[in-house]
DNA sequence: TTATTTTGACTACAGTTGTAAACTAATAAG
DNA sequence: CTTATTAGTTTACAACTGTAGTCAAAATAA
């Protein structure tokens, strides 16, 4: 069973999930329509993305007949979580929490986002530890 | 003026980063032992990847005579910031809240962390948006 | 039904990354 | 001083990425 966790989507592969998940489904003119108009993309670099994430299984091709109909098999929020974590994961523990807050501070984010963000934090409050721990070196070392 | 936002970290990259930024500064001996005990890395590959950190100016070698020093030129903070706005970059700009979202309830928080992460929120609430628009496709859609 | 266009498959190719061996120049040990 | 050891430099090499050209099969137009 393919999921996110699995699949490692590259940079530019990103930009045709994009494009898939936003549409729902699409045809390869479709998304090499619009990758030509976002990216400036020749055809044959979308097809070949294209390709990758078929092989890859994170997009799958449907129908009998071409033209054929593509289709995301990853969800993206899913895909999202996934790329986020993994970046999450090879940074220092300790220094999360000032880099979300950086992440924070950069993007643009709506009432309701913010809503949900506070309702976390509130719940995580109750259990937070007074200091996270630097994980980069082997023993503990205070950092 | 080389600094966090021109310099791109490969993953592997990033364990030594790690090392080094923890340390402060350190040989490549103590980089070697550091790397083989946590990645079970052979000499030779932090060998490499400190000399590609080098080439990149992301570290700098110190000192007149063997064995050198090697200290950080870009800092962590700032590193880990353009790190996770690359990510951010690349993924749709509607989705950025409730990945965020993940990201919190997946990773330890100190309870400092999560005050300050609540005072950017409630500033940022302030002039917040309704809604973010999705940015994946070219014209604008409602996603 | 033949010619044309489209779509999809296969090939290409340089640059990057992960991983490490080999070689060379210092330095330390005897 | 000679030898052994360590530190630093070069070379290697396959897999992965970004980017795209070529070819063949299918569909559409003439």
């Amino acid at each position: 069973m393919k999921d996110a966790k699995n699949v490692t989507i590259t940079d530019s592969e990103w930009m045709v999930m994009r494009a898939i998940w936003t549409m729902g489904h699409a045809t390869s003119r479709e998304l090499i329509d619009a990758m030509n108009e976002l990216e400036g993309w020749s055809a044959s670099t979308t097809k070949t993305l294209l390709h990758r994430l078929i092989q890859k299984q994170a997009v799958a091709q449907h129908g009998r007949s071409r033209p054929f109909t593509y289709k995301p098999v990853v969800g993206e929020k899913e895909s999202m979580a996934a790329a986020a974590d993994d970046l999450f994961d090879h940074m220092c523990a300790m220094r999360a929490g000032s880099t979300i807050a950086g992440v924070i501070q950069s993007r643009e984010l709506s009432r309701a986002d913010i809503a949900n963000l506070q309702a976390i934090l509130a719940e995580k409050a109750k259990t937070a530890p007074e200091e996270v721990q630097c994980n980069c070196l082997p023993g503990d070392q205070t950092c």
